[in-house]
DNA sequence: GGTGAAAGCACCGAGTT
DNA sequence: AACTCGGTGCTTTCACC
């Protein structure tokens, strides 16, 4: 992948489509001063280089009946197992997030569900795997801060 | 809130938008056989009972230079310190996401920084905290799953 | 690499069934 | 609720700078 060099004006652009995709090229390009052609072209080629990857919807997931996070730490019989089990892993749609970790876990998972009983059946599951000899829960009892955009904004700040 | 009951015109609304935020509503009025205005009082309706909280965009991190990623346990001194914590935990942007967690650590987060170096500062920032006592890091060798889209669409087929 | 204008569409509200 | 229709405004391209 060839580097890529944002300037400032991608910086603000990013920053005003990461609030909301849908900001309409025209506002950005009166803001930035520049024209709506020109927003168009420098969005086109991030996402030429993938630096853009997509976009998606924000949900509510207690209002559709998830209210329960965990993350769920795994232990591999052998860690040659690793790419079998997280292939495993990807079947269960309720896992958000997998990753291969150092320190007391082999696996790190992060599991979305609706309750105490359905996160219940996905760690099970989880168990079920061959190669995963034991596995061992954290639940969430309150997500506090869930925003990528704090992050991405503070990437173009120092940069 | 009101309960707010979503038929399965909006779950495959919901679907097609979770794709790609800015698929015009006329492509989703063609596919589901209705008219580009029902898709457009539907979505109003799912933005105002905050089901949609908004959109944001998919960025590469690693092309931004941003390759590490780690959990870190937070261990308090006392429990009634934990929103206080918390509140300073915010103003560091390279924490993506917080929890208070059940089990071993009284809060847990997620960190995403440029590297080894990088990381380094932001845990010893998080351990300056008043109120914490000590903290136990995991490092991801490998984010080998990360797509919210997984879940929600898994979530309209079960309903 | 940027502009500005023009053509093609999409959005979204009003009125109708 | 959903549809059609039309004004308004957004996107996208292209000739030119």
């Amino acid at each position: 992948m060839a580097k890529f060099k944002l300037d400032d004006i991608d910086h603000q652009i990013l920053n005003m489509l990461i609030e909301n995709t849908r900001t309409p090229f025209t506002d950005i390009a009166k803001k930035l001063n520049i024209s709506a052609g020109t927003v168009h072209v420098r969005v086109r080629k991030m996402e030429e280089a993938k630096i853009i990857q997509g976009s998606s919807l924000t949900l509510n997931y207690n209002s559709l009946g998830y209210n329960f996070i965990a993350y769920v730490g795994i232990f591999l019989e052998k860690t040659s197992q690793t790419q079998f089990v997280l292939n495993r892993l990807e079947d269960i749609p309720n896992i958000t997030v997998a990753h291969v970790t150092t320190g007391k876990f082999n696996l790190f998972v992060k599991i979305r569900a609706k309750n105490t009983e359905h996160a219940k059946n996905v760690i099970f599951k989880i168990d079920d795997i061959d190669g995963v000899s034991r596995t061992e829960t954290m639940i969430s009892l309150e997500e506090s801060l869930n925003d990528k955009t704090r992050l991405m904004k503070s990437i173009f700040e120092e940069m």
